[in-house]
DNA sequence: CTCCTTTTAGACAGGTCTGTCTAGTGCCTC
DNA sequence: GAGGCACTAGACAGACCTGTCTAAAAGGAG
C-alpha cells in the first residue's frame, strides 16, 4: 500500500508525455510507446485498460503540471492583479522549453474524434478549471466587471499560446504580458 | 477547356469540407466521403492522387474563402486602420456561422504527422499570407512601429478564435475587436 | 455514330492499429 | 519455499483504412 509505482507504468507515461504531444494522441500508436519506453505491450495493457486510459493520464499529468507551475509562478504573491500576470510568466516558462507545441488539451481535442472523447473532456475540464481561476483573481482584485477581466486576460493567454505555436513567435507571451498589464491597471474597480 | 467542373469533384470537395472541418482530417476516412457525396470510390482517384491532394484542396478551399471574406469586408475602406478592424469583422462573420470549429489549418495541422504534411504545409502558407496582411494594413496605417501592431493585433485575432473555440465563447471576438481598436488609436504614429 | 472523358459498383490487396492471449520469468512477502 | 504481483516476448485476431483494379455505363463533342 506504500506509493511506490511501477517502473513500467512510468516510463510508458514518460514516453507518452513525450510522443502524444510532439506528434499527436492520433498519429502515435501503442507499438511506438511501448517501443520508446522499452516495455512489453502487455504492461500497457496490464497498467491501463486501453489506449483511451493512457491517453487520459497523458492528459491529466499534462494538467496537473501546469497547475503546479502556476501555482507556484503566483504562490507567496499577495495582490490578486500579480498573480494574475504571474499566469503569463508560467506561460512564458513553458514557452521557452524546448519543443513547445501549443496546449496539449486543444491539439489533442483537434483530432478527437467526438464531443465524448476523453480528449473532449479533459479540455472541458482543464478550461472550466483555468476560467475558474483567472475568474477568481479576477474577483479578489475587485474590479468592477470581473468576468470581463477574467475574458480579456483568457484572450491574450490563448493569443499567446497560439501565436507562439503558429508563428513560432517568441516574444508572443511577453507582448500578451504587456497588454494584460495594460488591461489591468485600466479596468475599473470597485 | 471551359471552367465547367465535373459534379463529382464538386461533390467531393463539398463533403470533404464538411467532414473534414467538423470531425477532423485524420479522424474521417474516404469512405465516410465518399458516401457522404454519393460518389464512387473510383472517382475520388479519378479526380485527386489520393487522400493527401484532398486534404490539400480542402485547406485551399478554405483558404480561399476566408482570404474573400476578409476581402469583402475591406473593400471600399480607405482607412487602413479601419481595414484592420474589418478583419475581426470577418471573423465576426465565420463565428456566427453555425457549427464554427476554430481554424482549420491549426486544427489541421494539430493531428499532422509532420512537418512536411500538406496539413503543416497548407498552415504555414496560410500564416504567411495572414501576417503579410496584417502588416501591410499596419505599414499602410503609418504606425511607428508597424511589426509591433501587427503582433499585436494577430495576437488578438488568434486570441479571439481560440477563446470561441474553446471555451464556446461567443462574445470573444467582440472583445477582441474592441481591444484592437485601443491598440490601433493609441500606437505611436509618424 | 464514334471517340473520349468521367463515373459507377464493388471486390480485393496490403498496411496499420488496437487489443487478446499464452507461457514463462523475476521478485517480494509471508 | 510458496504464492501472488508485475512484467516480458511475441504471436494472433479483428477492425479499419488507403489505394488498385475491373468491367461496364453514361454523356458530350466532333
Amino acid at each position: 500500500m506504500t506509493t511506490k509505482r511501477s517502473p513500467a507504468r512510468e516510463r510508458l507515461l514518460d514516453a507518452a508525455d513525450r510522443l502524444f504531444y510532439a506528434e499527436g494522441v492520433h498519429t502515435v500508436g501503442i507499438d511506438r510507446i511501448i517501443e520508446e519506453a522499452g516495455v512489453a505491450k502487455g504492461s500497457l495493457f496490464y497498467n491501463f485498460s486501453g489506449k483511451d486510459e493512457l491517453v487520459a493520464a497523458y492528459l491529466d499529468g499534462r494538467g496537473e503540471r501546469r497547475r503546479a507551475r502556476i501555482e507556484r509562478h503566483t504562490a507567496g504573491l499577495t495582490d490578486p492583479v500579480a498573480k494574475l500576470l504571474a499566469v503569463f510568466d508560467a506561460l512564458a516558462e513553458a514557452v521557452a522549453e524546448s519543443g513547445f507545441r501549443g496546449c496539449a488539451f486543444a491539439n489533442a481535442a483537434a483530432e478527437a474524434s467526438g464531443p465524448d472523447s476523453v480528449e473532449a473532456v479533459a479540455l472541458r475540464r482543464y478550461r472550466g478549471w483555468f476560467d475558474e481561476l483567472v475568474l477568481s483573481f479576477a474577483t479578489e482584485a475587485g474590479y468592477a466587471d470581473p468576468a470581463g477581466v477574467a475574458e480579456r486576460v483568457r484572450l491574450l493567454y490563448d493569443g499567446a499560446v497560439a501565436n507562439t505555436q503558429l508563428d513560432a513567435n517568441r516574444g508572443a507571451v511577453a507582448v500578451a504580458r504587456q497588454m494584460a498589464e495594460l488591461v489591468l491597471t485600466t479596468a475599473p474597480r470597485n
